[in-house]
DNA sequence: TATGAATGAGTCTTCATTCAT
DNA sequence: AATGAATGAAGACTCATTCAT
């Protein structure tokens, strides 16, 4: 899972041990990360990866380090998974509902991002996963234009809206009786975007990938004087 | 903003001052939660609020109450804009339109709820705002009814569904043009919705509003092993 | 209880209800300071007497005024029994024993001044509660002088033995000077131990280990609502 | 003084210079919690340990954690010192006058006890200082039997009578119960007030009431610095 | 290099005391 | 005069980060 994509640039390989505590915490990070908000105690996450603070922080040399280096590797993750899906489905629109409906790293991610405010600030600063952010985008553009050549997905929809909305559905939980229920909504959701029902007209253009913001959504962050 | 409905029930009503302070106070936590999430300092509170930090804590002993506090007015005024849409509304489709855009109030106790692990905890374990929680639901659920037998609401959607969906939208963001952005995302899943399209066989049955958990959503939450 | 005695010197006796008030909050002090000691919050003793902050604090500007006033109820009392004591009873020993054995409010204000060395320090400085500490022990000097002319008191004791005996049913000094005073105490004791001394038929049976509490002694803990 | 008997059990060892910091800990808090009581601030304990409170947390979680571990410390010397003498002394007599002389430790965790309900609840619920209670009771029970049995001791008292006289030299109980065994206590020493016992010579002089300080007894107040 | 001990700044919370009603 | 609200300083405790072992 955590592949050396998304490895700290420049830098050497790791030794094979050093590697493999680097992916412990990673995954301790995440597991964290994902119970506890980005918050999390250091501690707390070196115990979950079996090593010391110390190492943790040889490795990620403060807490911004470290949710930079979770949220590169889920990105990462999504990336492959979305490649698949583009490469890999014989439509469009099949190539569309596999990415809606498969991206749990990157679900992570935002999650992640959303959370807290502190968070979002990391990601929203780190080029690497703004980078990976965008070939995502790029691919899900692909995978929109094809679909609307297609006829399968209505053309008065961008790939910037079908972001917004995916970001929408981001929170999507983990217990399985709350996917069930989720998964009728994207259901909803994709019915909508089939063709061929203009009851109502869409306020505003459709949308392109550059008018949604870093992850295709923004954190509540009115200015603090609001 | 802050109604009596919201005041802590059976307790003497509080003297003027004193009442113009807790007001205070609980915009001021909404807005600091909304800008920092449920951690942010309690003294930030207090200035924001013009209080020293005792009257905050006289008033709300501790984190919790204050959280609890804020998710109660939230959902009773959520509640109250509901009420009126229902009422005030022609047809349930536009009560349930007017629904589903309207409430700010409860997005942002949603938000809260969402934004912390530990805030969703002490909403969840609140008894009023479960209650508030409920009453909305029944409305929602006559809302939906009504669209239902008016044949503007596909009949193979229950309340549940609407609130689970509700729910996904909640992170709908404060600025104003990522409104726009989810403004359309809205319109489309609205289109979904309507009824005559049965391009897809929607998975399960109709959601009740019992088979929908507290608040329509669960927090993250995998077991800490995981 | 709290007797005219102990009220502030030099002021106009108070009304009626202010007395009461006052005597309320004498009492509850004393009922607290036993339970929690003399840190207890002010608003708890306020509490109990029936009465608002404010009130106590006209009564008493701060802890070490209410500190004093306790001192000087229970030194006021204290007194009253000795001087009745030595007034009532037919022979100094008997005298002696019943100011020895009756003397529990002097107990209590003992406690108070060991309990925290803070309170120590507002007891000692007080010139009230020296005087008739001073009254106290010339009363007790005058039976232990009856006593030894009876010859049912060894001679080679004085009153301050006494007392300092007395003092050490409550607790050891760390000072030198003190502690040549507690030695001559537990000699006194421990000539107690010896065999052959029948003058009294000790009461109940020898108590086993088992039968002693944890620790050999029970804390001050009547039942908060006393 | 503060001996690896009293290191947390079943523990890993401590490194050289956390056991260092741990010990100075123990040391800084007995000196304190004589001269300010339990309630002393943390960080003038750590301080005078000469660590930060940080250390002192780490060691010991909260107050309760280090007033538990002093007491244990202290029940642990006097533990040590009533072995000794036990073993050293060739006559129960002495041995048992060595005990009563020398248990300084044991005065200070009884005025531990003693001098916050709190602290009291929190000894009184340790396993570990109840355990060197009874081991300490044990060693009592013997010295008092062999005493007895030389005829040196009175044959009408129990261990539990000394150990409650003991404490008594510290606070009369309130509960009826003890109520009943401090009256013994009280028969003994003022048995040993009676004229005509001239087993012991009495060190000093007479004492004289003006030899006596403030109520007879002055607080552990040594200087701060000490 | 890995570990975990030490530090101290940042927050929460309590409570004595003051003051408006 | 009585009440209880407001204040803010004091102290407990947590945790990110640094550093000795």
């Amino acid at each position: 899972m955590n592949s050396d994509i998304s490895a700290p640039e420049g830098e050497l390989p790791l030794r094979a041990d050093a590697r493999r505590n680097r992916d412990q915490i990673i995954n301790a990070a995440k597991a964290i990360f994902a119970a506890e908000g980005p918050d999390a105690p250091m501690e707390e996450i070196a115990r979950r990866a079996g090593v010391g603070v110390g190492t943790l922080y040889r490795r990620f040399p403060d807490r911004e380090a470290l949710i930079r280096a979770v949220a590169r590797d889920n990105f990462t993750n999504a990336l492959t998974h979305a490649q698949a899906a583009a490469t890999e489905e014989t439509t469009g629109w099949n190539a569309l509902v596999r990415l809606l409906k498969s991206s749990d790293e990157l679900q992570l991610s935002v999650r992640l991002g959303m959370t807290s405010p502190r968070a979002w600030d990391v990601v929203k600063g780190d080029q690497v996963t703004q980078g990976l952010r965008d070939s995502l985008l790029e691919i899900l553009e692909g995978v929109v234009g094809t679909a609307q050549a297609e006829g399968s997905l209505r053309t008065d929809v961008g790939a910037g809206d079908i972001a917004a909305m995916y970001s929408m559905l981001l929170r999507r939980p983990t217990d399985p009786a709350q996917q069930r229920i989720a998964e009728r909504a994207l259901h909803i959701m994709l019915d909508g975007l089939r063709p061929h029902r203009h009851a109502t007209e869409l306020p505003g253009r459709p949308l392109q990938v550059s008018e949604v913001h870093p992850l295709s959504t923004a954190p509540a962050h009115p200015a603090p004087g609001t």
